[in-house]
DNA sequence: ACAAAAGTGTTAACCGTACACCCATGA
DNA sequence: TCATGGGTGTACGGTTAACACTTTTGT
């Protein structure tokens, strides 16, 4: 019971992984990234059935829920120390995978405690692309970036999850200024504004967006220029952490 | 397994309640209500141990979570098409009445089905506290409405839950006219404005809230006035659901 | 008559939005 | 030299926030 279940060879975590999680509940993750101008979520290709799903996991009898999130944040993404939203519960009683039709996967039946109906608690996390390894876990056959625009068709309700999440992010980019976990220490302004204009999924115009951003005193602004892009060197800008605990304090008001 | 298991005799509940419920997930509701100018919640005390919590349940096998929800809130108001909303999933692994120290019920013994360690998903619901009959369930002694400042210390994790879902209600006002829901379908400008204060725990400016309101466009004011006050009678107003209607396709502007 | 609540409108400050020109760079 | 993107400031309009007097009613 000591050790991590995840890596009990297939059978037997089909077998016997409801003696180490709780039944019928599971999380699932949505894992937001940022590259080439485009906004990415982390998907896994099962190995047996070529279908794509969200990233998710079990909760270990006398875990914390936040923890076991993190745990599989962790183990896709090489990442700690990430803040993870959850955001809502999915509950269907659908959300099964006899009612689906789809497959036992490989290594279990359909007796397999993972064939039953479960409830399933959603959180996403804004991670630097650059700084995710994808890694599929051993029921998978790959991990990697999909931008969300072509998430393809996903098992159960995952399309649904990551609508409600995009929904749920949207929101949450009013009120605090997540955007900045999705970029380097290191950005320009055009970088973040592409960004906010991709998550809401909206133009912006440039001069307001950098008042706007500017005016909540949060950045630095550095003595370095971005080179390399084939045009006039944008200036690169640091979050900065101190400033933005003091405007915290003061009521922030995004509202972009 | 087709009669409702909430009307078993309380040692039968206890003791095979697990044969029609999903283990280790409930629903706990925060149910507020509005009356004498003061936001109140709706509470439970234990036959046995004569502490409070929120009216809660579980979930059956083969049930919607926000179906589950909805029969709790009929059981113990009487009220249905009443707005559930889910709000947040408390997962701490103490959530489990040994961890705090909880005797069983009476009824039933340390090896219950509900004496393990449970993940509750909260919702929260607006009520018209007149049309409400609070009603006890099986295992409780009393039923009634609490306001909000003077909630005692109830079991687990309760305190909290009541916290998160007022947090929840407070960024829903500002987004949607929930408070509506809280009031009698003729209400005065003075009551609405009383209700929002309440909730937002803030004063609010008279000629401001009132124009701010109407130009919304969603209510009607009505030829009547509220007799029987101490003072110049105010008008009475009704939420007018067509407007509503109308003004939500060309998007509400809240923000009070 | 007076105290306490309710009805009503105007003004000033602020914020959001629209908009144009110059500069740097690579092709 | 030209096309493209980046840097910067101003002016207008709408929304919000502050604010005072009159009316009604019960005591």
């Amino acid at each position: 019971m000591q050790k991590d279940p995840y890596s009990l060879p297939p059978e037997e975590f089909y077998e016997h992984g409801d003696s180490y999680f709780l039944p019928h509940i599971s999380i699932d993750c949505v894992i937001f990234g940022f590259h080439d101008n485009q906004l990415k979520v982390l998907l896994l290709e099962w190995k047996d059935s070529l279908r794509w799903s969200l990233p998710g996991g079990f909760i270990l009898k006398d875990e914390d829920i936040d923890q076991a999130a993190t745990t599989i944040l962790l183990k896709r993404t090489g990442l700690e120390k990430i803040h993870l939203h959850q955001f809502h519960t999915f509950g269907d009683p659908n959300r099964d995978r006899k009612k689906h039709g789809i497959n036992p996967p490989k290594g279990s039946n359909s007796k397999s405690w993972i064939m039953n109906r479960f409830i399933t608690i959603g959180y996403w996390a804004l991670v630097e692309h650059s700084k995710v390894t994808p890694t599929p876990d051993a029921f998978s056959r790959s991990c990697s970036w999909c931008e969300i625009s072509e998430v393809p068709e996903l098992i159960l309700d995952h399309n649904l999850i990551i609508d409600t999440a995009l929904e749920s992010l949207r929101l949450q980019l009013n009120e605090y200024p997540v955007g900045f976990n999705l970029l380097p220490s290191k950005f320009t302004m055009p970088e973040l504004q592409s960004l906010y204009e991709t998550i809401l999924g909206d133009k912006l115009d440039r001069r307001n967006f950098q008042k706007k951003i500017l005016s909540l005193d949060i950045l630095t602004r550095l003595n370095e220029r971005k080179q390399g892009g084939a045009h006039k060197a944008p200036y690169l800008y640091r979050f900065d952490k101190k400033k933005y605990q003091k405007a915290l304090k003061q009521g922030l008001s995004f509202g972009i």
